[in-house]
Formats: structure tokens, sequence, C-alpha cells
DNA sequence: AAGTGGTCTAGACCACGGC
DNA sequence: CCGTGGTCTAGACCACTTC
């Protein structure tokens, strides 16, 4: 016999479907042992490697541990450091509603050097939109956005005020946002961003250069963001 | 037959040896391929799982790319991101000496809330380290690190003014670092930091404040840091 | 069409952990 | 001791890329 029905999904993935279904639901929580290799194996009626693939994956992505001579077992909810997330994804995963003010979209061709970042020519029509993010009220960024304006036509004003810009570009163009390269400073506020923060001028501002890349490796954002810093920590960890 | 000759190094780490060597020794470049899995798995003799099994593991690190229908290649090198490393390291790989001026070093133990992220009594007792880091001759950022006077006894003075802090725990005292927590954003220069980093009063300042973490996921090191902003960015890449 | 990586089998022995 | 994960074999078919 060949391998399993051929369905299509790869056996190892259905392993760990049934696995992160019994985790998501609650039947699993962590520290529990998710089974061992050969306990799998036979439930699933696949071979032992085959099992063993299964969990391997599972453990790089962070869903389980393995330790040798004791098991694998579910692994602690994981804090998503580095996590190139959506200011509406932010806010959701605190519980809170965020929205953002468009203070300006409009279409620019005399950025070169932002333009050179994208990979278009220096004098590439560009999508310039400045939103102030607020959370409870209170302002505590002013981003601006540049993206190619041939790429995304009609990406009008309307459509920005509520919703994210993420899920927009994934959604209804198709784009896949990957990973994103950011250069992080501190500045003060200038007058117009002072009053756009509700902060005095001089104040430190965390400065936030971000260019995100689609999933064939496209720089397709530009973000410039300014964060109140008494408003706004990053998290990050690095590894050895 | 069982495996391989059992001299202690598993049969897919020998191959990956291998590959890297010819890597570092400037033989495979690049976008080079490294050969079949079913070449190396004649070459050395093993199953086409094992073969494969170095390769996977090559890929995972970032050292090859694997192409279905294609084959496998050296991977171009990688700028290393969201990498924990100390400044010594950081000026060495720029081709540049750094060096630091220790302005104190003291036992505290007033320190709770610094001490409760160590995992220690909230009276315990800490080493204080000050430190002022120069590159160029000229001083870019205060560091003072905080760690346990009870685990690292004589830690002396002396021995921070050359070499690294790391090199110096990771030897001396055989402690692996493995990753770090940090917590960024800005603040504004008081009189003395704007002394010491020789920037006006009121200059932007990046604030770090990192949790070091040993190999075995105990907190070991807390380093408050402020860079001038106008010698320093942070780089980091996220991904979704 | 030939070669590559992706998935899979049905076993095996070893090293380690907990009882 | 027994069960676990870690390594390994000698094959197989499939999906894909390249020529």
């Amino acid at each position: 016999m060949s391998q399993s029905p051929h369905n299509g999904t790869p056996a190892y993935r259905r392993i760990q479907k049934a696995i992160l279904e019994r985790i998501d639901a609650g039947q699993l929580k962590p520290g529990d042992a998710v089974g061992s290799e050969r306990e799998l194996a036979r439930l699933h009626g696949v071979s032992l490697m085959t099992a063993r693939h299964a969990l391997v994956v599972l453990e790089q992505d962070g869903r389980v541990e393995r330790r040798r001579g004791a098991g694998t077992f579910v692994a602690p909810p994981k804090i998503h450091f580095n996590k190139l997330t959506s200011f509406s994804e932010q806010m959701a995963s605190r519980g809170l509603v965020g929205y953002s003010k468009v203070l300006s979209a409009s279409m620019v061709s005399d950025q070169a050097e932002i333009s050179a970042r994208l990979a278009l020519p220096s004098d590439g029509r560009l999508w310039k939109i400045e939103r102030l993010r607020l959370g409870a009220d209170e302002p505590f960024a002013l981003e601006t956005v540049y993206l190619s304006a041939q790429d995304f036509p009609g990406l009008a004003r309307s459509r920005l005020e509520r919703g994210s810009l993420f899920s927009l570009l994934e959604g209804e163009y198709g784009m896949t946002l990957a990973h994103a390269d950011e250069e992080i400073d501190a500045t003060t506020a200038d007058a117009k961003a002072a009053h756009l923060l509700a902060v005095a001028p001089g104040a430190a501002l965390l400065r936030i250069r971000q260019l995100i890349f689609s999933g064939g490796g496209k720089a397709t954002l530009y973000v410039l963001g300014l964060y109140r810093s008494d408003r706004h920590t990053l998290h990050i960890r690095r590894f050895r």
C-alpha cells in the first residue's frame, strides 16, 4: 500500500489539527500530555515517523514541549514577542477597542527615499495616509503609512476609518503580510505632533520606521510611527 | 545492522558539519547547491531520511534554502535581527573597538522591584554596575546592570573595564545566556545623563530595560540602558 | 523525462526519565 | 523496569521544477 487515503492534506497535518483542536477546546491544558508518538501512530493509523513528524513541527511552532524519556506536553501559551500585528489586533488582544482618525489621505510623488525602499521609481506615486491612533479616547500614536498607488488602486479614505488596513490589504487585495524590518529610536515632539498627541512640546516619543514585506518578499508598506512614550512600551525578545 | 559506527555524534550532525565546513571554507557560496538528499545519502553512507534530516535542520537554522523540485542551496548570509549580543560583539561586528568606563560598582539591597524580576528576595543583595559605553571616543550609552551578588561572588570592578561582561559570565561562571525580554520606550535626558552622554538636557534617549535569561530559563541579569538617539538605532524584525 | 524535495511505511536500537 | 523521545534503515510514491 502507498500512504493514507490521499485527500490532499498530509497525515501529519491531520494529526496536528486534531491535537490543536483539543487544545483550543480546552480539553488539553498546558502541561498535559498530548499522547506519545506510538500512541498517536496507533490512533491515526500511521507509522511512527509520521506521528513523530507531527509532534516535531508542533514543537517548532511552540505549541508543545517534548522531553526525552518523559513525553510530549502542551506548551504554556506564549506571549507574542516579535510578532507583526496590526493596531486593531493589538487592541483586541487587550480587550480594548481602538480606533483611528484619518488625518489625511493623498497621493504624493516626491518621496524618493521611501519610493526606493519600496523598490519603486523615485518619482513613483504613493498613497500617503496619516492616522491618529486612539485607545480609551486618548491619542497615543501618530502613524503615516506609504504604499504604492499603482498596486492598490481605489484605496479610499472611507475604508480606513474603521477596520484595519492589514485586513483590507489581506482581504481585498489578496496580499499576505510576512514580516517587517523596523528601525527604532527616540525623538522629541514638535509642535504639530505635540498638539495631536496631547503632550507637551519636547516630550519624548518613540519613533518606529517599519518596512513591511509581503509573502513574496516584496516591500509593500512603509510606516512611520510616533508613539507617546507614556502610553506605549515596545516589548521584544532577543535570542543569543 | 543497527545504525552507523556509534562514536557519539549522530550521523546527521556529521553531514551538517561537513556541509558547514565547506561553506565556511568558501568552497560553497550562497546560491550554490549543497547536493541532493540522495547524493548526500550515498556520499555519507546513510539512508535518505537521515540525509534529509540533516538538510531540514540546516534549513531551520537558516543556513540553506530548500526548493522543491530544484534542490538545496546555500542561503545568503543573514543579517542578525533580534539577536542578543554584547556591546563588545556589536562593536566588533562593525569593525570598531568599543570600550566601557565603569562609573560605579557597588552592592545594593534596596532594589525590590529588580530583585523580584530576578526572582530574588526583595532585600536580596545585588551588584549594581554603572558603565558608560563609548565608540569612536564618543559616549553613546549609559548602562546600569544588576545581578545577584550571591550567585556571582568576587565580581570585581577591574575585570569589567576591558572585555565583555557576557564572556566573563559565560566563561568564568559557566553561565549560558539564552534570551532577553526587553521593554523599550523613549525618555529625555536628565542633567546627569545629559552630562555623561554629552547631549543637551531634554534630548531624546532610547530607554531599554532588559531582563536576560540564562540557559535554564533563570532570570540572571537586569540591564537598564539609555542610548543616545542620534548615535543608536535599534533594528528588529517581526514576523506575522 | 529526469531529478528534486515532500510525505510515508514498518520496522529497529539507543539514551534518558520516572517509578 | 518500562515508556518516552532521538536516531536510523531501505525502501516507496507523489508533486514539483528544470531542461
